[in-house]
DNA sequence: CAAAGAGCTGAGCGATTACTCACAATAGTG
DNA sequence: CACTATTGTGAGTAATCGCTCAGCTCTTTG
């Protein structure tokens, strides 16, 4: 396997950008159809309606198709957060947090699934991960920060943990749907990480 | 690939015996170094030097190998927890939850680490897993129900959403170290469970 | 000890798959 | 139109890997 994620050609001309765009719409289908392992190349310039030797000329090889596809949903979820700072609105706010990332995951839950479980995670792709993670966190970090009724320890282990523990819980109930509704698992998750950033009572 | 999980032959002899077990710990070693699917087959016999032929005397598929580990791992989870059901005894019976969990874990980070994340999840093993699991929110939520200092809406998302809280932020800090430190995690999370848990204030 | 059963061996088969390369087609340019 | 640069093609290659099977060795049994 060839190394390295970046493009193998820039395209010059408007129909090499559209075959791009082919390709990881292709992918991100035939992904979330056969998983990562089964989701084979040729199966995905089928899909594409392009030669596999297209593919191979804007994708080095099949973990920078995965890669590309998991820095864009990262990427869509770096968005601001309408942020409320008056005292007792803190709820609202934690409110916020979980909706977004509820969103985030309500494109295509199947994708997201097999991007989490079954990618390749080069070093490569782990640090760009790590990064966008460690600004995210420390994004969250910052309303925390501002907000008077936060009452906690260490803010920057607060920040980690519930970061954390919205996005997992979101995923899990939206990948493998069961007796728990989304409204509930909203409230609740809202009602648990509320409690705690206000402090002991 | 061969499909069922169940092993092929059932031991008549020590050294069968001996020989299943091999593989086993052989194949911990393999997956934790190399990952699922570099986690060879013939990897696996060589390590635990026997012949390729024997490892499919007692395992139909590779898969099957991964899933009795994944298998042993739950089970040895199963353990009961130590209860304190005196009121204001809450933050002692979640911090037995924990640290159940961080024990759990700490045997084998990366091997666990392999089975959460590249596990081909067949619908046979998935639905062990869930089995598993329901007993494991059952138990919890068993707990929960006897405790007197306990007020939530409603007791089963409850215990499934701490539960899978717990699990997953232990996992996470287990197998990607991190400035956090597991003192620091677990307190945190003790925190956030039990407030929650004391319902509204 | 002999026969039968249990356990073990490992070369190699069949299937799959990521990826290449020599060439063809199309678009841009003057 | 002629020339070049860019983009597209797809049969084929090399490598990998899960798994089989014919035949061996070891253990048990009577």
């Amino acid at each position: 396997m060839t190394s390295g994620l970046s493009p193998r050609r820039e395209p010059r001309q408007v129909r090499a950008e559209l075959t791009r765009e082919r390709i990881l719409t292709a992918a991100a289908h035939v992904f979330t159809e056969h998983g990562y392992a089964a989701g084979t190349t040729n199966r995905i310039a089928e899909r594409a309606r392009i030669s596999i030797g297209s593919l191979y000329q804007y994708y080095p090889n099949k973990d920078a198709i995965l890669a590309q596809l998991l820095i864009r949903h990262i990427d869509r979820g770096a968005g601001p957060v309408n942020a409320d700072f008056s005292p007792g609105s803190l709820r609202a706010l934690v409110r916020a947090l979980v909706r977004d990332a509820i969103t985030n995951h309500d494109d295509d839950p199947q994708l997201l699934r097999i991007m989490i479980e079954q990618a390749p995670l080069s070093t490569e792709l782990l640090e760009t991960i790590t990064r966008h993670e460690r600004t995210r966190v420390a994004q969250v970090r910052d309303l925390l920060a501002q907000h008077p009724d936060v009452a906690v320890r260490d803010l920057d282990t607060a920040a980690e943990l519930i970061t954390f523990t919205v996005e997992m819980n979101t995923h899990k109930l939206l990948a493998y749907p069961r007796a728990v509704s989304v409204e509930a698992l909203e409230s609740e998750l809202v009602d648990m990480v509320t409690r705690y950033l206000r402090g002991a009572q």
